[in-house]
RNA sequence: GGUCCUGUGGCCGAGUGGCUAGGCAGAGCUCUGCAAAAGCUCCUACACCAGUUCGAAUCUGGUCGGGACCUCCA
């Protein structure tokens, strides 16, 4: 076995994936900010390492997965009315801000359950963790690389450049971004640039000014923390000073965690607080980023119910789940009802596959353990042994699902008995049973959507295909037409197989 | 302006210097009372121009286009 590759975006190249403690993986992954809803983008970061931390625990080791929630409201724009996203909308909406927080946080968790994304073994929250930040914040000032305006508290950014290597995550130089935070058309003028000594320096901490809502006691005065102090302060705190993965939004390389580096670096012992940074791209529609800034984001809510004009019908968790994951990862995504169409279709054509699998070996008795066809378990088991490789190989998930597809066929050919199970033989599978549970269930996390079936319920469509096959027998296919247009307009379909026996679905 | 990414067949998307990914859509055939599903077959693309090479969609340079970050952002 070569071992999992991942895409290390600090060194910018794939590295072989080695755990600081053999055996356990810790992982810490930027989550949401629960000052309004989660749209379409927020769902691939989610979906992405949740796949991550799957494939993981497949493997073997033992991950503590961190996914905090941002629940203290940092700056909408930075040092700018002291005005931060929760306080504003709270105000909007009539809620307190904890209300406001718990409202969108219960929304957030509704939906990472649709997408049946597993619980983080820790979610921690930002309120809940001033003390950790302040303390943090603390060691810096006396490690001489912050500093104190007003009641604030500045990163010293250019100092800790003298000694480290700031930029190396996302390729910036300090040099150049100055000149681009001076040329006006870029750089906003911001309220709090006069306080900093440095336009490039960051808030750690900033005064509360009277009519803002969320506000903590600190040594420097009444305010609340920057926005990236509470992501090294969570991740230090439940994995340590040092740990394996990072996790997040290439949005987020800069500053977010260009910034998170600099603060753990000096709090640390001068090393960087993860080895390896993976980051998941952009979802886009027509071409353009999806995000608040552009105006153009398609709530989870919306893309569930179909409520939304650009949507010609609604999609569930499930599809939107594998529209994600028939790509990879580091590539942009373009949304569009065309492409959530074919994934849709796609994943209903394989999963329906699986399900024939299932069926198939449930009823084994009498199948030969060796295959006849010696050309067709060769193809079965070369498709089904890349699929491990390609996962290991940065999690390329959208070619395991390309070679799954070339099974497809295969299972189907074996379900419908243009294939012999005996040519294929009893071993290759079971092998191939355990690769299709592996991947689809295990480790991507799909599931069956429409199993809603009650007992009553079947009884009656049981019922149904007992009339609908006299009718047929006697010819009297008006009936039998009947009875399963009707049903298919209530979203049953009823089909006739092979075998004479009939399958229904849920549509 | 800086840094970086990217341009693949109708749509979405993998991808390696040589061996036509895959999905969806479309066409034909088989099966079927008819459907649906399924199976088989077809549709052979890689922005443009040079260069390197025996050979490039894949490497290099240039041109044009799109995008991300530099500001909250998954």
């Amino acid at each position: 076995m070569s071992g999992l590759k991942v895409y290390n975006s600090y060194t910018r190249q794939k590295e072989l994936f080695e755990p600081i403690t053999k055996g356990h993986v810790g992982m810490y992954v930027c989550g949401p900010t629960v000052s309004g809803e989660s749209h379409l983008g927020h769902a691939r970061p989610f979906i992405t390492f949740d796949v991550v931390f799957r494939y993981l625990m497949h493997l073997g080791y033992k991950v503590r997965y961190v996914r905090n929630i941002t629940d203290a409201g940092h700056f909408e724009e930075e040092g700018r009315e002291a005005e931060d996203k929760i306080s504003k909308k709270a105000v909007l909406e009539k809620l307190e801000p904890m209300e406001l927080v718990q409202k969108y946080t219960n929304l957030f968790h509704w939906a990472m359950h649709e997408f049946n994304n597993l619980e983080p073994t820790i979610e921690p929250t930002a309120t809940g963790h001033i003390v950790e930040q302040i303390e943090m914040i603390k060691k810096i000032i006396s490690a001489g690389y912050a500093y104190e305006v007003n009641g604030s508290v500045y990163f010293d950014v250019r100092k800790y450049a003298d000694n480290y290597p700031y930029g190396k995550l996302s390729g910036r130089v300090l040099d150049d971004l100055q000149s681009a935070s001076s040329r006006s058309e870029i750089g906003r003028e911001l309220d709090g640039q006069d306080e900093k000594h440095n336009r490039e320096d960051f808030a750690l901490w900033k005064q509360a000014a009277p009519e803002h809502i969320m506000r903590w006691v600190s040594p420097w005065g009444i305010g609340f923390p920057g926005w990236h102090i509470e992501c090294s302060a969570m991740s230090s705190k439940y994995l340590g000073e040092q740990f394996d993965i990072h996790g997040g939004g290439m949005d987020l390389m800069f500053p977010h965690h260009e910034s998170e580096i600099a603060q753990s670096s000096i709090c640390h012992g001068g090393h960087e607080p993860a080895r390896y940074w993976l980051h998941n791209n952009m979802i886009t529609i027509n071409g353009k980023k999806m995000g608040k800034s552009y105006g153009n984001q398609i709530m989870l809510t919306h893309l569930f119910s179909g409520q939304h004009p650009l949507l010609q019908q609604a999609y569930s968790p499930m599809t939107i789940r594998f529209f994600i994951l028939q790509t990879h990862y580091r590539s942009t995504l373009d949304f569009s009802n065309e492409a959530l169409q074919a994934s849709e279709k796609g994943l209903k054509r394989m999963w329906e596959a699986y399900q024939n699998l299932n069926k198939i070996l449930s009823d084994n008795a009498g199948i030969a353990e060796g295959g006849s066809d010696e050309t067709l378990v060769a193809k079965v088991m070369r498709l089904s042994s890349e699929l491990d490789e390609f996962m290991m190989d940065d999690l390329n998930t959208a070619k395991v699902l390309a070679n799954m597809f070339e099974l497809v066929p295969v299972i189907n050919s074996l379900k419908d008995g243009h294939i012999k199970l005996n040519d294929i033989g009893l071993r290759t599978l079971t092998e191939l049973q355990t690769k299709f549970h592996t991947y689809l269930e295990s480790v991507f996390g799909l599931k069956g959507e429409s199993e809603k079936e009650d007992g009553k319920l079947g009884g009656v469509l049981q019922l149904l295909a007992e009339i609908r096959k006299d009718a047929r027998s006697k010819k009297d296919y008006a009936t039998s037409d009947k009875i399963r247009n009707q049903l298919q307009q209530l979203g049953i379909d009823m089909k006739d197989e092979k075998d004479g026996g009939v399958s229904i679905s849920f549509s």
